[in-house]
DNA sequence: CTGAAAGCGCTTACAG
DNA sequence: CTGAAAGCGCTTACAG
């Protein structure tokens, strides 16, 4: 604020060269005598020059800024540790790559119409990253038709023209499943959601599982939630009167809630009724007895999702990409159902 | 990308008056004709213009745009809600006043140190907001040296020239103990911290309580922890040998970890031992029996920081501002001692 | 391999 | 109340 900011200008001065040859050695251009780049660097570093980042973008028409968008109808960031893992990908992809993350976090509808439009309008982003989430086909429609570069993180309802990376919501279902059955289990339920496709897939992979080793899908034992605790006490609560053996729950905050109904039923884990869960948060490790869970790379997906945008920024031309990342089984807990 | 960006230039010339005018318009100056001013907004609307903000930036020497840096030492991040609901309310002050808000998140002090060197140097950043960390004082010198205005959240260990915005954490503790005091308890053990200053805060509430009602301040009843979940099961371990009839854990999660020791040992809680906590996370809720909590407000401390920023932005002299926000005892038990 | 020059899209004294 | 003009600090064809 107070001292003169060292410029492009001054550099060149000092280092006797003109300010384009300035500018190549900041950009690592090629074709520069190793002589004079030498000279230049030693200025850069004496003088503690850093370009100003404005009148780059403005000049070269990008910004080495990426914004990550979150609509204002995705809740996950309150509950779990899923946002502060999928921020922390992103933005070690990002310190990687001497890119600066921009963060969009939106409370209201309003708010999230009228700031996007700002900001792909302000040419401030050269490109983003948005979580997944069903509703807001306007959010996605709008920035294709800005034609503006995105990846979004979870799958789309309709795949066409969107890039993305999501983790393997059916696989990982499916192997979770397949577990309880290979342990002993047959009637086997599962708490599901439609909230989004994730929720959709995993539900996929528990009927495929089924379906591939001989066992009959029993609609009477499939309950909906909505990703909150209660939803999945709630859940579990009218599953206990239909006696499953095993309950596939669709996501670890629903399943501490069904731990909860089960407990308070007096009910034995895992000889009367195994648990098993998709997500592997840290609080699912501590339960007792501890759920087995599908784990999935979020901060991977987070950085996955920024490779995906460079290389986008990067192409001419863009092919959507999709990216399915796997998941993992824990088990944690020996549960072999007692015959 | 394809279509030809529309700038000032374009709806000066349609509206007929020079570019000057569009950007007073643009920027709410008074002294402009209501008539031409209606024309201007109309043009602009008509078009679509967006101002671009590098080039707003490269001339007005003001980017709108704050930083949040998370030091890498900050743990926090990926443990409990914490985070999360800072962004929320800092992402909705800047909302609400058209602001950006760019994410510095760092995974190693090196990339620290080069990071924040260069998103200063590079001027495109009005201020910043800093989590508070008790052992990255060179990130604070550092910022303190470029003259970059900001506010960092949480009590910094030397207040002299920095501007905080922390929750009172010494009165916080303060309330709860006395709480545990006036329903009868008296062997009042803590699990305390010296990781931060809120840790050191909370204990400082602790011993001011017990000192101000008549009672004695046992050393063998001050254990430390790190905040995590284990290290509260260790020192709940510790503890118990002691016999406390109550205690006061400096942090939910540890409490968390407190309580499974207790339970462990099979002792009933609140008759044997009754469990106070520090942050009021949603996990503590849901215990059996839940706990009693100091309720701070994440949230508005996140919302404040950002006004108090803009508040130094607007101003010409910086004498630092110190805020306390206040804290709230959510008792959730009715745990009173059997006499 | 290097430089002169135009230009990126805005703001802001200055003058009237 | 409004405009002409300089300037913010870079990049990038173009020419040599």
């Amino acid at each position: 604020m107070s001292m003169k900011r060292i410029t492009l200008d001054d550099v060149a001065r000092i280092a006797g060269v003109s300010r384009a040859t300035v500018s190549r050695v900041m950009n690592d251009h090629i074709n520069i005598r190793e002589e004079v780049r030498n000279r230049v660097k030693q200025v850069i570093a004496e003088t503690g020059y850093h370009p100003h980042l404005a009148a780059r973008s403005l000049a070269s028409n990008r910004s080495n800024i990426l914004g990550l968008v979150v609509p204002s109808t995705v809740q996950i960031v309150f509950t779990d540790p899923y946002f502060p893992l999928l921020i922390q990908g992103i933005t070690q992809a990002c310190n990687a790559n001497h890119y600066t993350l921009s963060l969009f976090l939106f409370h209201t509808v309003e708010e999230e119409h009228y700031a996007i439009e700002r900001i792909v309008g302000a040419g401030l982003i050269d490109g983003l990253i948005i979580t997944a989430d069903t509703k807001d086909e306007t959010l996605i429609a709008h920035l294709l038709e800005q034609e503006k570069p995105f990846v979004q993180i979870g799958r789309p309802q309709k795949l066409d023209r969107i890039s993305f990376v999501d983790v393997d919501n059916v696989g990982g279902s499916y192997s979770a499943v397949k577990h309880l059955i290979e342990i002993g289990y047959h009637r086997i339920a599962t708490i599901a959601t439609r909230k989004n496709t994730a929720g959709q897939d995993r539900l996929t992979g528990y009927r495929q599982a089924l379906t591939d080793h001989g066992e009959a899908v029993d609609n009477n034992l499939i309950v909906f939630g909505d990703y909150s605790e209660e939803s999945g006490y709630l859940a579990m609560k009218q599953l206990l009167s239909r006696n499953p053996d095993a309950v596939f729950v669709g996501s670890d905050t629903m399943a501490l809630g069904a731990l909860r109904a089960i407990q308070e039923a007096g009910i034995s884990v895992p000889n009367d009724v195994a648990l098993a869960s998709f997500d592997d948060l840290p609080a699912t490790a501590r339960t007792n007895p501890p759920i087995t869970t599908v784990r999935q790379p979020i901060k991977r997906s987070g950085m996955v999702a920024v490779e995906t945008l460079f290389d986008i920024l990067q192409s001419d031309i863009h092919p959507p990409r999709h990216i399915i990342l796997p998941t993992e089984l824990i088990v944690r807990s020996s549960s072999i159902k007692r015959r």
